[in-house]
DNA sequence: CAGTGGTCTAGACCACTGG
DNA sequence: CAGTGGTCTAGACCACTGG
């Protein structure tokens, strides 16, 4: 299982480990202690150590000084607000398997809807996302028409659209400002979601610019707030004094 | 300025030591490497490279392979005045009126309250928050027995707690992390807000901690939706170079 | 007291970047 | 090629938790 030879360094490979243990129910709620585990995979501590320091970071366990290592129960999925990430690769961080559903892909009409960001036509891509096969958020994103379509021509629920806008069509995303609120989930969010009509979505909107400040995306999604959570560092001070 | 005697951990002071240079502007965009540093405080490449990781990690450093150590410039992390500071000052920077009502201000039975992170007796202060005169947000802060005991001898009403804590009792606030989510209010939190029962309150959890990563406080607040939210900038952090 | 994570040393070899 | 960070070993002693 945890192979020497192989280029994947041996810290990853036992966190990964670690990770289907967890999932797979082997331990109650607390996992080996340090040395239990190099003995296991005959490893030095310096290795085991950073195996779960990266999964302590990631908010899968807990150390707790003098006790042991626990595992954090149900704690929803934590996306770090510092930096942009695609919830594909947030959902991965957590050991859960992202997919998605296309629900729409559409030119729309931006007199309906008071997006006034992007001062142009929009192309709109609504997706459901699941992490494990659950139901996890609704995304809406709106692009400039000529965005769009191009990205409509690849597989959206395979797809990564970060990779899509960086890789394949040479988009540099720079910065984003988002803003998080909630709302009460109406019947149609409520039925996607699986969650009661009424109850608490966490909303996100968002703005994407380059590195010029020009907007690249609108972007607006509903998550369910007992599986996905967001997590901010503050500091006293800045850098920049 | 290192001292090996010192309680405090060589990695932590190292780290300490580098913001500050930092902040100082005694390095242009690149730290020294991790073998100059070995020399320059005597200790082993394991400990300049926890305290680098730190810094990694609060987004003020960023490693690049074969070149170098670099100062994230542009800011990485939240700024602590944006989203931690009081409440007060936020209101009043929206020109509007700040006042409060105190709730509750007991020492509370740690059992009662799955609050692990302070392993000791807490005092808990309450509050509601108004904005010209409308209910804004419920505020808990938790603090151990003997800092809670000192606030309360303090007119709540009208402090700010942070000034307390640090003008008045000199305490360093170092660093927070916030977790933002939601829930449904229930009857309590409602009828206190203004709110149907059931609807959407944004929920946020805060741990603050000293330079030393101690917890000095334990937050929960509600806020309505309709009168506040969170908004935050993110950075892509791409791996291109 | 035995067991836990926290800190630290003094090495080693590797993979990557740039001239 | 010299210099950088990335990975890893095999130790050591400390501070904390619980019985």
């Amino acid at each position: 299982m945890i192979d020497s030879n192989n280029p994947i360094p041996l810290h990853v490979q036992i966190s990964n480990a670690l990770v289907k243990q967890i999932k797979a129910g082997m331990y109650k709620d607390k996992i080996p202690s340090e040395r239990e585990l190099i003995e296991a995979y005959t490893v030095s501590r310096t290795t085991v150590r950073q195996a779960i320091a990266k999964l302590v970071n990631d908010g899968i366990l807990k150390k707790v000084h003098g006790k042991g290592t626990f595992i954090n129960e149900g704690k929803p999925i934590q996306e770090w607000l510092s930096n942009l990430n695609s919830l594909t690769e947030t959902i991965k961080n957590m050991g859960m398997a992202p997919s998605s559903k296309l629900l729409a892909a559409e030119q729309i009409d931006v007199k309906d809807h008071s997006i006034d960001i992007l001062n142009m036509d929009l192309y709109m891509i609504e997706r459901l996302r699941y992490a494990d096969g659950e139901p996890l958020a609704i995304e809406k994103h709106y692009y400039p028409l000529s965005v769009g379509l191009k990205l409509s021509s690849y597989d959206l629920e395979t797809e990564t659209i970060f990779d899509l806008l960086e890789n394949e069509m040479g988009i540099t995303l720079a910065e984003a400002e988002q803003i998080i609120s909630t709302e009460d989930a109406d019947a149609r969010v409520a039925g996607l979601l699986g969650i009661p009509k009424g109850a608490s979505v966490l909303t996100v909107e968002r703005i994407i610019a380059d590195e010029l400040g020009n907007p690249l995306e609108f972007y607006r999604g509903y998550y369910r707030p007992d599986k996905y959570v967001f997590r901010v560092k503050s500091k006293r001070n800045g850098l920049r004094s």
